[in-house]
DNA sequence: CGAAGCGTTGAGAGCCGTCAAACTACGTGG
DNA sequence: CCACGTAGTTTGACGGCTCTCAACGCTTCG
């Protein structure tokens, strides 16, 4: 890695918790490198060479079975993955793929462990870390046990407008395919849902949203701060 | 506690992992205690008062939206849960019911979060703890999208009469309206799927399960490790 | 201009949930 | 020991949600 680059580093939070000493030891054999759209930077079942975190851009969690595939999450800039199987030294349990032209940061897993056994405070943070993973996938599990492909849609444009700032209108940050992913349902259906969320008065124009009856759209979705908020 | 039970409690692994000295802070404010079946142990959205540990009997962990419900896991002895939450002082995002009379160890979570910050090696087997709690939840949701009810209910069979010694027959551990919970499926879904199963030489009688035809139930369920293998 | 990929729309089918009724198993109290 | 009530289980009927397949329009890019 060049030099200024570790600046660009040194503020992703993971790393940032390692100790000063530490984190030339944790950078060494690491790559920032970039990505164009579609490449699989990992693939389930792989051993775990690396930690990657997102640097920029981003990227498709995916899993396969069979003859089918289901999205398990959208990562974009400071989103570190796969850290459950750097720690446990065991297989990826999803694959990977760049949606957008992203760099990513690549940590030898070895030095994660390393750091991990020696760094008290480098293991906290990853523990809180893995925490917070821990409560994403079990809301996600929850949303998709517990609700509609309507309902989660609705949920989905009432939380991402109000984490780009409550104006009611925005433009989807990815393709709808990706989002129907994220929503676990086919593209047809998403298509079809936008269509009934004309009645709550949702505009649909390409990838631009308006929300023209934000209380109608929040009542069908019935937030749940348990299955919605990130941050809970 | 009764000193007796302090070896009782001092074998499970989280505990045990905490140093010598710190044992004793983290079992003084603990409480080991017996409930009947059907008691609620903890509710979604609670603060985190105490960390379970599951010492005898089995726990339902579900989930409640709306007027709908879903069960999230099965805890048998051993294991622990909402060692998320406690880490991070966060609301539960689940609810605990008992199925089957329980004993619990409850530990005081602000024991458990100070020994976390002063003992490296505790810190570390919270990591690992979570880590594997992280991939337990994964899975489910690969289950959950990636399969039917059919295959799911094939794959439990063949994965828990494996885990049972592969006899090829064996008791269900708790009722079909419990294991319906577990697959995410209604109790007449789960009825209707073992009369299915009957044509892959699957026999019912009560809880009594028999496997006449261990291949093509497999073949049925398609295993895939990076879903059903616990350890893996 | 043509190819490729995304998105939409229609048609059809299958999976799964709900409601209701009947049947069974089990435990309690008489 | 039996009667009864409760809870679990099964079965039927039905409907709705979601998937798949297919066709078509649109945009993008070589």
């Amino acid at each position: 890695m060049r030099p200024e680059e570790f600046d660009l580093v040194g503020s992703v939070s993971l790393i940032a918790a390692a100790a000063e000493e530490h984190r030339p030891q944790l950078l060494r054999g690491a790559f920032l490198q970039r990505f164009p759209a579609h490449v699989e930077l990992i693939r389930e079942g792989e051993p775990p060479d690396f930690l990657h975190i997102v640097v920029e851009g981003q990227v498709e969690l995916f899993s396969r079975y069979r003859d089918r595939e289901t999205t398990v999450g959208v990562l974009g800039p400071g989103s570190s993955f796969i850290l459950a199987a750097v720690v446990l030294d065991k297989p990826y349990l999803k694959s990977a793929r760049v949606l957008s032209s992203a760099r990513i940061l690549m940590v030898p897993s070895e030095a994660i462990r390393a750091i991990f056994d020696i760094d008290a405070g480098f293991a906290r943070a990853l523990t809180r870390e893995l925490a917070q993973a821990y409560r994403g996938v079990l809301k996600e599990l929850k949303n998709q046990k517990l609700r509609s492909s309507l309902e989660r849609t609705a949920a989905w444009l009432v939380r991402f407008n109000a984490e780009t700032g409550g104006l009611n209108q925005f433009d989807l940050p990815f393709d709808k395919k990706v989002l129907a992913g994220r929503l676990g349902i086919a593209p047809e259906v998403l298509s079809r849902t936008f269509v009934t969320l004309q009645s709550y008065r949702v505009r649909v124009a390409g990838r631009r949203i308006h929300i023209e009856d934000l209380a109608s759209l929040t009542k069908l979705a019935s937030p749940d701060n348990l299955i919605d908020d990130p941050l809970a």
